[in-house]
DNA sequence: TTTATTCTCTATTTTGTCAATAGAGATTTG
DNA sequence: CAAATCTCTATTGACAAAATAGAGAATAAA
């Protein structure tokens, strides 16, 4: 399970990849419009920077933005930063390896294969979609739906 | 990631699994083989035979078995029993759904969507495998490498 | 029926992580 | 300078993870 700090971490991203090119968002309105705990929210901004993904500035017309155009951000390289590696044990982690205490030998570990196709999948999905394709989507579907409604 | 409790219900369903139909292992034995806690090993055991995967005997002559055979028990079951369910998000969680907090609209949430394939692919492959597959492909696995060696 | 054997149950401990909050400090713009 | 805003340290409470202790109940064999 994805943890609170992850979910309202993309929950965050998101909010930022709608905001204008170059606009800085205050964390008191990010925090006030997405209902996220505001101290808890300032702590998760400060860590999506340190790693890069966002860039800040202090002061009066300050805020946070997207140090990186959305499609270049991947819920897979968001989610690793917060909740750690994707894979299901650390011997099959591609970005955070390490051997199991008492694995006898990697190689005839069945588990270990396994949990690696668990991996190799939860991968290729996360790392695949950034959160450009995410607005897209949303706004797909937010359509679909109301042709939907139209219909009735 | 798995948690370690989990790790070792799997390893000792394993041990299990090897074990000739019907006969007993003591829990002392699983735990020793394996180097797994022993105290914390029967909790775990006891755990799976509530849930009807394992069955017991005191006594004499007594231990744990398997309560079905190895081919009719999946991955995808112990984890879940153990470790709660596969999905990154209760509300794709089809053993055990619940709505997310604040969410506006489940049919619009592209996240959702995302970590609902996620769940999907995860599934596929956890329900898909038996613990009678995980012995088979490690026998066949140990006999590989054995002919790797004698090729060198 | 007694006894050794083995699982079963309740409780406790330790350690660590998750989620959240408080408050002083540093930085930038006007 | 002064207001606005992000930044940092630290602390809290709740809960789960991992493990252990010890008495209790059931079984089978002697």
């Amino acid at each position: 399970m994805l943890s609170q700090k992850a979910k309202y971490g993309i929950r965050a991203l998101l909010y930022l990849s709608r905001q204008p090119a170059g606009a800085p968002a205050l964390i008191r309105d990010i925090a006030e419009k997405e209902r996220l705990p505001k101290k808890f929210l300032e702590a998760i901004l400060l860590e999506l920077k340190s790693a890069g993904i966002l860039h800040s500035r202090p002061g009066k017309g300050g805020g946070y933005m997207l140090n990186r155009p959305a499609k270049s951000i991947t819920l897979g390289r968001v989610i690793r930063l917060i909740d750690g590696p994707l894979a299901p044990l650390p011997c099959v982690s591609q970005t955070a390896y390490a051997p199991c205490r008492d694995c006898m030998d990697e190689k005839t570990c069945t588990i270990r294969a396994i949990m690696k196709q668990v991996r190799d999948a939860t991968a290729a999905i996360l790392d695949e979609t950034t959160f450009a394709d995410l607005l897209d989507k949303q706004a797909s579907l937010s359509q679909n739906l109301a042709g939907f409604d139209f219909n009735i």
